[in-house]
DNA sequence: GGTGCATTTACAACAAATTTACAAGTTCAC
DNA sequence: GTGAACTTGTAAATTTGTTGTAAATGCACC
């Protein structure tokens, strides 16, 4: 999946350190920004795909940088960062074009349930392109490309790298394959994995005989790596 | 890797059944519940590793399950089971504190991705990852590192390896290691657990002539420190 | 303590068995 | 018919059990 810029706007350092650790973490991509208008043209700039932004800002406020950026058409999904003591005004939150609000302090869970969340919704079509090695993968189109190539796939093949692609880094053996793929009504030879594989390899990886992607674990099955 | 325990709160029975089998084959432990107070109680007393919630039950609703569980503390990951008709409000699933949700109907291969997306995010990532000296062995990914370096290591390796691990510091005879780590059918020689000790040695001891990890207790079998 | 002897273990080399890669053939559905 | 998908034969790669031998250990006895 491709990595996500996010972007966050809060003068507290320790904050933004330990959220971009976490972020980072979870194969996010963070930017920083300390007060309201380095932060405003950095999401202009650096063009990411979600905004963290705390409401009380030294100079341009929180509530000012989404306005701006909401009057200069930037559609950017927003998760406003407010304090306990702040009273949350919902209103106030759909006016400025937030999309989701956080008390701080929170916990590591809530803010990455959230961010998903909000990324799943925003139709950032972007999100819908998974990328490995030179090969681009459009969900939505259900095309993939090598080197901006189209590469024909059969359904069957475009099922199986979606799988390893969702499923990356970990051991997948044969049978779970079968099961995550094909259902688990009907049943192929776990060889046929393997013959699938075969033609994934000699379409995407740079050397077939020595594939980097999409790697065997003798005795075991498959390991994706992106 | 201890099986999850996966609970469906749902009123319809065939889909609570179809979904059990389904997980059962994909080595999740399934547990149901009816209706929504039985699926609180259940939520509370088997401790699940995962919530699969419907969201329309009679008596109390899937969403007053989830906003007392989260009001009573409990961060058990939930995946919302929703009719298409229903139009899911997505800030209201994050507002009942749920990571993920699936359309009904859902395919099996959709809802077990989730599940195992879910079930990655909301674990800690070190929780499969155990060590002893400079090695370290993660169980997802069926990788073995020493100083960062992968090490490779053969199928009964990683078999004999890991049940030393999981019963350190005892001392196992040549008998028990070949009935726990090959079975009770097959039996090869009790000298192959040696030679293979003698493998396992030679990649993970400083100095395969004196072990300080796997010892050989003389006349009776080995022993494992970490 | 030291010595000699019987066991037990370490290790390397090798052959057998298993597993995987690949290609070609067959079946099935549209 | 055409293309996709499953099957299968076979070669290549990898793993694994076995075994011969050297080294180490335990022990009885001096």
């Amino acid at each position: 999946m491709a990595q996500h810029k996010i972007l966050i706007i809060d003068d507290d350092a320790e904050l933004r350190e330990t959220v971009s650790i976490l972020l980072e973490r979870e194969q996010f991509q963070p930017l920083q920004a300390a007060d309201g208008s380095t932060g405003f043209d950095k999401a202009l700039s650096l063009k990411p795909n979600l905004l963290l932004v705390d409401l009380r800002l030294p100079g341009m406020s929180g509530i000012e940088v989404c306005k701006q950026l909401r009057a200069n058409r930037v559609t950017t999904p927003i998760i406003v960062l407010s304090a306990i003591e702040d009273e949350v005004d919902k209103v106030l939150l759909l006016e400025i074009g937030a999309d989701d609000y956080v008390v701080k302090p929170f916990g590591t869970r809530e803010l990455l349930a959230r961010i998903r969340a909000v990324l799943r919704r925003s139709s950032d079509p972007e999100a819908l392109v998974s990328r490995f090695g030179d090969v681009e993968v459009n969900t939505e189109r259900r095309i993939i490309t090598r080197n901006n190539k189209e590469v024909k796939v059969t359904p069957a093949e475009y099922n199986l790298l979606l799988f390893f692609m969702q499923n990356s880094d970990r051991v997948l053996t044969r049978d779970l394959i079968l099961n995550s793929v094909w259902g688990y009504e009907f049943y192929p030879n776990t060889r046929t994995v393997d013959a699938h594989v075969v033609r994934l390899r000699q379409k995407f990886e740079q050397d077939p005989v020595i594939p980097r992607h999409i790697l065997t674990v003798h005795g075991v099955g498959y390991r994706f790596l992106p």
